[in-house]
DNA sequence: CGCCGAAACTTAACATGTTAATCATTTGTG
DNA sequence: CACAAATGATTAACATGTTAAGTTTCGGCG
């Protein structure tokens, strides 16, 4: 069987959360969970959004989203409203608060990021970027069947 | 600041679950998680194994393990006992029943594997796991602060 | 119009991630 | 030998991951 610590999922793990190491004291000083940072700044990118999508683009499930933005939005980083063509919806933004606390929080974040991109080398990192996403186009589809059609 | 979806982590973590998607079906068949999963393989590898160890090889902090071993002992899949020569220290090995329960999950999990390999490319594969691995080296070291001596 | 299935969230329930605190044992040191 | 610091492991508390179930609202269709 294939050996234990040479398996994919492990080395993806091992490697993101050699990545995430870095940056979490930073974001913990502000009080913010990965999640939380990943949801800001997704806000911060558009003027307003539904809850559907920001699942997409933070990559995030439902039930973990729906907590969170319970917590956000009692914090007061972000705001809420129905939409009024269909009242399912929810549309977020983030608010004056939100962005003040981005903005307290990105320099140091950047500046990890560019040090880590510089550790590693900066053409390496891009290379590895698009295997990664490579990677991950290349299983969208069902695996052990074969797709027809 | 820097593109959202473009994000180191984010690209880890995405490129995780797109190959776990492929993995957690044939777990989930036989009640496990994929974190049990790696605890049954790391001790059908070797004798026996402390329960720090096991933390280190299976990547889960130990609060996490401390709840999985009590599961996978009730379950009879695992056996412990106290180290005679250091009370503190539990050492763990794997039972019959756990080893007849990975050799039923295996060789599913081994195909898909393949496939992922196949798809993928095994020489690219094999590539960015070298690239992980490198990365994961690279951020050893405290990253903002110069090491000297 | 009225119902029924689908869609958008939310809640529930259980497992793990993460940090801090606790408990038992061991080890080093005076 | 006594005792303080360190170690191994667990428990506690809170946040997220994951699947299933529940709620409200929409949309289509008779």
């Amino acid at each position: 069987m294939r050996g234990f610590s040479q398996s994919l999922p492990m080395a993806l793990l091992r490697a993101r959360e050699a990545v995430m190491r870095q940056f979490r004291p930073n974001l913990r000083k502000h009080d913010l969970t990965e999640q939380q940072w990943r949801i800001l700044r997704a806000l911060a990118a558009v003027e307003a959004i539904d809850v559907t999508e920001l699942a997409r683009v933070a990559f995030l499930l439902g039930p973990s989203l729906s907590r969170i933005l319970r917590d956000l939005d009692a914090r007061g980083l972000i705001e809420r409203q129905t939409d009024t063509n269909d009242l399912r919806r929810g549309l977020l933004s983030i608010s004056p608060k939100g962005l003040k606390l981005i903005a307290q929080v990105a320099p140091t974040s950047e500046a990890i990021y560019a040090a880590i991109a510089a550790r590693y080398g900066v053409r390496r990192l891009d290379e590895l970027q698009k295997m990664l996403v490579d990677l991950e186009a290349s299983l969208a589809g069902d695996l052990l069947v074969a797709e027809r059609e």
